[in-house]
DNA sequence: TGAAAACCTGCAATCGATTGCGCACCCCTC
DNA sequence: GAGGGGTGCGCAATCGATTGCAGGTTTTCA
């Protein structure tokens, strides 16, 4: 042990990391004592308790997790992950992500837990095994599967709490809270054409599960209208606006025709939007365009985008409360989340 | 030590958390070796090195995080705190704050390090020395001051790595890096008056210390055009958009005259925006708007806000590149960054 | 060939906490 | 006054890794 630190009171402001032998010292206790004192446990009187308590307080005492997480295996921590599969060099910084981690990071730090956030840039088999494994959180919220299904399911079977944002798949093994991305595209589309539009482009990319199911509903809505699918219609675009900039100017260039956009997310949509005025075509006069998600960006656009929206503070208080479930062992079922059209100006 | 596990190679999917011992065992070393050959030491040949690591590899073996961190004293994590002295319940869904975490945690994952997000929402005396000593983190970047001036202050006298976005303060004994709050706000103020406007409107919690320059870069400049302040102009409002709304209506009804609107943040001013709407007002023919921050919101909004822009990316960089140079024991001095307005439509 | 140097590897202490088990003591009760 | 039940507390093992030190083997060089 090291040697007992001097003059303690008289300048307690340079007290080095106090350890839980100190205090049981200055108590006049044992470490055991101090330990259950701390924790409230009912083997220890209340007036001791509280007097333990007491000095720690005084003395600037807390207990050091790193000890404690490994003793007690609890971290009080939950993992939130974006595996990035599909697009290594997305980042952190996407609106639609952050804003549905705002909303989970206000309900787990409402329940006192730290709120660890991991991004995953080009998944490794096993990463998410490896990093349950790895003792750094409790529990995990994964926020896309990305192309990850697998793995995650993988992970899910050994590992109970871990829950998903995304898509419903078949096979699925884990617990997953997502919107009705068929439903809400469907919607999406009749609306539009509903206002007499034909020739609608989709915009997004489909190599992610949630964006297959948008684009799923899409051609389920033309179908029951009768309208053909038409292949050049359908064009990829990431999660970046100027990737969707890009696209909608080159459909505009190669001259092929088109009077609304059916935009995967808000950051597209805006996107298009801009290429649309950049071209001189007049929204909604000439082309309507609708956006998926009903960011705060969707109602501050120019004009206002008219969208599907996802409930993203309820989905994360969904996604959080099953979690905790599953920390308690419970098993939790998937849920659906239903979406609106939310009218505004560019339809 | 439990009973060594049977048929491990029969059935490795059931395999449960494997500890270092195993691999020792498999590898027919001791521990001490993995760890080194693990560590990529040199004291441990090449050759023995990578058949250590394979085996790990194959058995899906990844140190536990706890161990590694009691024994070797670091975490490889960053906390981003959130103080909220002011306004305990602000979220952090706010997006000034989200989108500057965004490009903190990109650049804080993109140096293989995690991040882990920690509000507080009624800092007691000692939290932040109370934090520090829980060893959740090797390092912390506290984001806006609120009103803990001097608790970081005694934080950062016994703690290095700890830096902190927000103004620069008189007697400050940490490292902050933040926008030139006096500045940029005289010289969106100076922009209003060259706009003819005359009885401009402070909105914004002059709590916050960053806000508190802001109004003095608004005082500032009035003065030197010399045009008395009027306390009616000065309007509190806190960092949701509602408070702005409210405020706004409220000088309205008063019968209050203005010709404009200086907003202390982005928010507050779209906020502004609505209000004036509402109340038929024409932005900017009647009333000019001008923001601060340049959220992505800002460029969307409609009209489009005119604003003053901080740049949050460089602004992130430049508290990680700071934080991880205090981690290897160095000094790193405060920064003021330059902002510069952003003309669009609203002024 | 022998001694020194260089190279590997393992023992055991250690990081800071939690907790099962058992001891000591006190208070009742018959 | 002896036995029994309850209460309060401490001993020591344990969680899973890292690392100084020392011992053993191989290489090097005279």
């Amino acid at each position: 042990m090291r040697p007992p630190r001097a003059k303690d009171d008289e300048k307690g402001k340079t007290a080095g990391p106090l350890k839980m032998t100190d205090i049981a010292r200055l108590a006049g206790v044992s470490t055991s004592t101090v330990s259950r004192a701390l924790a409230e446990s009912p083997l220890i009187p209340a007036t001791t308790r509280r007097q333990i308590q007491q000095i720690a307080i005084d003395h600037g005492y807390v207990i050091d997790q790193r000890g404690q997480r490994l003793r007690s295996n609890r971290t009080r921590t939950i993992c939130v992950a974006i595996p990035l599969g599909h697009e290594a060099d997305q980042l952190i910084s996407d609106p639609f992500f952050l804003q549905l981690f705002g909303h989970l990071a206000d309900e787990i730090s409402a329940r006192h837990y730290d709120v660890l956030l991991s991004r995953i840039p080009s998944p490794a088999p096993g990463w998410l095994v490896r990093h349950v494994q790895s003792q750094k959180a409790d529990g995990y919220i994964i926020v896309g599967q990305s192309n990850q299904h697998e793995e995650i399911n993988a992970a899910a079977r050994a590992f109970l709490p871990l829950v998903v944002w995304g898509a419903h798949l078949p096979e699925q093994a884990y617990c997953s809270v997502g919107s009705d991305n068929v439903g809400g595209a469907r919607a999406a589309v009749d609306a539009l054409l509903q206002a007499g539009r034909r020739r609608i482009v989709f915009l997004g990319a489909t190599a992610l599960p949630e964006i297959q199911m948008r684009l799923r509903g899409y051609m389920n809505a033309l179908e029951r209208a009768g309208i053909p699918v038409d292949e050049d219609l359908i064009q990829p675009a990431h999660f970046t606006g100027d990737t969707a900039l890009a696209a909608v100017q080159g459909l505009i260039a190669r001259g092929i025709a088109f009077d609304a956009v059916f935009a995967a997310s808000d950051v597209i949509a805006l996107g298009a939007l801009r290429a649309l005025q950049t071209s001189g075509v007049q929204v909604p006069t000439d082309v309507s365009v609708i956006g998926f998600d009903d960011l705060d960006l969707a109602e501050h656009s120019h004009p206002r985008l008219t969208t599907v929206r996802q409930d993203l503070k309820h989905g994360a208080a969904a996604l959080v409360e099953f979690l905790f479930r599953r920390l308690e062992g419970e098993e939790t079922p998937s849920a659906t989340l239903p979406v609106r059209i939310v009218r505004r100006d560019s339809l």
